[in-house]
DNA sequence: CTCCTTTTCAATCATTTGATTGAATCAGTA
DNA sequence: TACTGATTCAATCAAATGATTGAAAAGGAG
């Protein structure tokens, strides 16, 4: 799924795989590029639609580690049957790595459900935390998962260990990235 | 230098920019493939040669922020003259993100000079750290780094804040992520 | 069935791509 | 100067790419 990325992938790789002719996607889509754009902009819907849906779920008096766990279930544990997510979260990984025009263009929709409710759930664990300061720790993490899942360096490291000892690292990663003081708190 | 990522740009683009020929790559590099090994092969070694130098230069008795800063100095203070090293390194991240061929190839050269100089200094100043653990934080730092200087959401982020501002974030971030507990000091 | 719209598809187009060729130019030596 | 090897370069090639065309097929309503 765009493992080549969007300058790598061609139209007849997309159709060949789909079973469709080439010259369906001009009919359905218009061109290659208006096609890429919808296809980032549904990842990021289902995305962030199902991330908040389980973080809405979340009990009210739930711990840091819980609130991560839920967060990101689908990327902690890849052995999970619901691969969908990480394949979505790993296309919009990328397609941000290479400022993907198609996703740029709807990054915003992602915008709002993080910061009306990922982001509260945080504060109200994190009060030490500006919500300028969790935006930024949010972003940072999420981009440094992505070195852990699949960059070439993160998949050398955790071909030497387990799986759930990789899930334990980087959940305590992220949790001490966030619990650590912020910069008004520093000396 | 590589920002349409390595499908995307083209021997024209790139012999444009040298005022060279198109044929002269093929007369030096033997081919496209071989030209870009070349490129990244040559950017790894100088962007860990200067950062080992770096750290090396260190006193020896340094807090784990002076470290850090040293560290990573170019990437926290983009408008140092010294952007160089930047570019490289966001060539590299770049590569990695899209697990160039020409990349990978090269990759193990990095690995020694990161285990032998720069993880026994962290260890030094983060006793209760295994050093399988600094490696993972390392790479997941390194790669969250990528997002906050040059994801689209990092650059969002940016425009509303100074650059002090977010050199000061990035800090206050990775210092919590490398201060931290353990996994095996977690409940 | 008939008629009309929607959808599919093979064929084709113009462009771009990495690579190659062979002649021209340059650099160094005697 | 004349000779030789190294380097550059315009021209060209075959393959691949995104896009387009027009005809064929499918689907639905009356």
């Amino acid at each position: 799924m765009l493992t080549k990325g969007e300058a790598g992938i061609t139209l007849r790789d997309i159709t060949e795989a789909a079973g469709a002719n080439v010259a369906s996607v001009a009919y359905h889509f218009k061109s290659k590029d208006k096609l890429i754009a919808i296809v980032f902009g549904e990842a990021i819907d289902e995305v962030t639609a199902v991330q908040s849906r389980r973080v809405q779920a979340l009990s009210s008096n739930h711990t840091l580690r819980e609130l991560i766990e839920v967060w990101l279930h689908p990327l902690l544990s890849p052995s999970d049957p619901d691969e969908r997510e990480a394949k979505l979260w790993r296309l919009i990984q990328r397609g941000a790595a290479e400022k993907a025009p198609g996703l740029i263009a709807n990054m915003s929709r992602s915008g709002n459900s993080v910061e009306t409710i990922l982001i509260p759930k945080f504060a109200a664990l994190l009060p030490h935390l500006r919500t300028e300061e969790l935006l930024f720790r949010h972003n940072a993490i999420i981009s440094g998962l992505a070195g852990v899942i699949s960059s070439p360096i993160g998949a050398a490291l955790a071909k030497e260990t387990s799986g759930d000892e990789v899930r334990e690292l980087t959940i305590a990663w992220i949790m001490a990235g966030l619990s650590g003081p912020g910069t008004t708190q520093l000396s």
